[in-house]
DNA sequence: AATGAATGAGAGTTCATTCAT
DNA sequence: AATGAATGAACTCTCATTCAT
């Protein structure tokens, strides 16, 4: 009982820091900012975190632990990689189109500093890079995608279209659902931008270069 | 002679600001750090910017007037949609890859906040895009790419895929040349990561979802 | 209890203030010897107060309106304009004879600028020339004072006298009770420096000239 | 020539000093204020002052020493001590009406801080001071005057009265020519506010006590 | 467990003054 | 004599964190 009362102050400490966040970024908001939106006194957010900069860094884990877990069950129901890979965009845009809030603090907030993203990225996003590299291989193995693509860059193009797709919705005045933007984007991914060479099999002639190391 | 003198002064403290910027952050770095690597007192960083804020302002707008304005001569000097884009990206990650802690304030410090993103979209990032999406539409028209691809949409996950790439490298240990990266890039891009289907005529199922709104 | 603390705390603050304002001016004070003097921690001032210039506004307004009220209570108890007057000049010159620090932060801080000023002339020095005004009337209804004397100027040469013999005291090296001036200026402020024309009605040949707007 | 020319500069600052003390304070006002309304650079002042407070010093000192010498030779051109009296009253309410800006800066400005305070006191005002006491002393010795007056207090009182009157002019929005109540004032001053006791000879009950030091 | 008053280090900015030109 | 760019000391106020209650 009391612990499940703990972890609702918890809980609601977490999301006054989400909805504060997002409003008046990292560092513009103070620590007394999210203890009354959560109700709670200021020290009080002491019991339960570290200090401020602890608040972001559990926000992020633990939304970011249930989103890739989610998508890797999501990966496992479904077959063929160019599905699996739609079933992730549709997450990914789902997840942060629900809120708008969360989508501030993850696109913006969360990039405030080079020590922030070096933690982030040696954590759960090289998880969900892991996936996405994961479902590719296997998409490249059963013939879905082309061999010849270098997994990381792919990776890093998809990624970096959600991404982007998130930010420029959340910048947006315009109101659209994000996740609707999931078919076209995955859809551009596959097929390409370029009209396919259809008299010959003459591929483009941008070369693919051989690039050693990429990865994070 | 003094107009001379003093230009050197104002560029100092920008190139300072990058140094200083890069390694300690935005909001972690002092004025008086920027001062004392420009080799000026504090007082002067107030003669020739409105304050540390300013700084920030001027140099991402200096930096990407000059960039913007380049990739667009780029631009006009090639023929075809496949080589402009590639052209953009090679810039892109040039001048990016150049200048690791200029990259460092790109990628991560400019983002600090939705004002400052907000502000930035703007205004250069604005012409970014729309140069992108010139180039695309052109190629649309002359029949190198794809007439049923979103403008919009294609140009995000472009800038997406750069985007990515820079911080990726950012981040990384790992020292390889980032601009080697934009011929792969953009051939993805182009060809998509799917291999075609080359039997018959069929599309991957992703139906192409016509979205309304998705301008920034 | 935690009441009456943080009271007697607020209270310390407004007494350093009138002890270091006194002895370094009020631009001169820096707000940390105010917090070293009240024996709290600088960010505590701003717990109780505005900022500094609120500290200034405050304890002026508190000790006003306390001098004022009794001062009120004073002129109730007595029946004739002369002895209210002198009750009057003589509880103004002991609460300021009282406490040289106050009277220094009374004549000379407070007059810092036309801002302050004229916050002070609005409030309660109005009350307090209100309180004279009608003392002198109800002295000219009553026939004690002369009805051909314009109120205004009157109230501003008594104020004035009280004012001026503050600063002086106040200024000079001499020891002397301030209060014991009370009788001598009301008493010069009520027959005049002149000798009266005795053998004749003649009145004194400077014309009293009739003076419209004299309030201030 | 060059000395004329030099002179005429100095004035100019002086002059520009005494608008801007005005309008932004002696603390609220930058040098470099004074310098762009003079029409000089900022150094140019540090030819002709030692610093910013010299300036205030030096244009208090000026203006009052040709105040002064004026208000004594118009003493010297009267005969009877209510006429010179009247003569001096009229003159300085004059001189500070006939320029708002100087008399903002001589009721407010000058009496920023006890030391500047003491500095005047310590000369000039002691001047003016001794011209009134002077005054005072003849009338009677004369007989115009009477002799059981204090002639410190009486001096004070006169002295009060018209800075008041000052004040309040300066301060309020009303307007009104400033040396039109110097006869009222100093008829006020000579005759007093109360009725005279005219069956007996018999004096007001307030005693005269008998101050020694009340001299500044 | 919870509170919130108190702390005090810290930083951006201003501006009187200097001095090379 | 005049300039005005440069200096850098100084000061107010903020706010993350602590700890007595």
């Amino acid at each position: 009982m009391a612990r499940a009362k703990a972890q609702d102050k918890r809980r609601r400490i977490l999301e006054a820091a989400v909805s504060v966040f997002a409003r008046k970024g990292y560092f513009g908001a103070r620590v007394s900012d999210v203890a009354k939106k959560a109700g709670v006194a200021d020290g009080t957010i002491y019991l339960y975190f570290r200090g401020k900069e602890d608040v972001l860094v559990r926000l992020f884990d633990e939304v970011m632990a249930e989103h890739v877990a989610k998508a890797r069950e999501a990966v496992h129901a479904l077959a063929s990689a160019p599905d699996r890979l739609l079933a992730i965009a549709e997450r990914h845009l789902a997840v942060l189109g629900e809120n708008r809030d969360l989508a501030a603090v993850f696109q913006v907030e969360l990039r405030q500093s080079t020590r922030f993203m070096e933690r982030f990225t040696a954590s759960w996003l090289r998880d969900y890079f892991d996936l996405l590299d994961e479902v590719i291989e296997e998409g490249q193995r059963d013939g879905t995608l082309r061999a010849d693509v270098n997994r990381k860059i792919a990776a890093k193009m998809l990624f970096g279209a959600l991404d982007e797709t998130v930010t420029s919705w959340l910048l947006s005045e315009k109101k659209y659902r994000l996740e609707d933007l999931a078919a076209p984007v995955v859809d551009l991914f596959l097929r390409g931008a370029a009209v396919p060479d259809q008299a010959s099999g003459a591929r483009p002639t941008v070369a693919v270069a051989a690039v050693g190391g990429t990865g994070r």
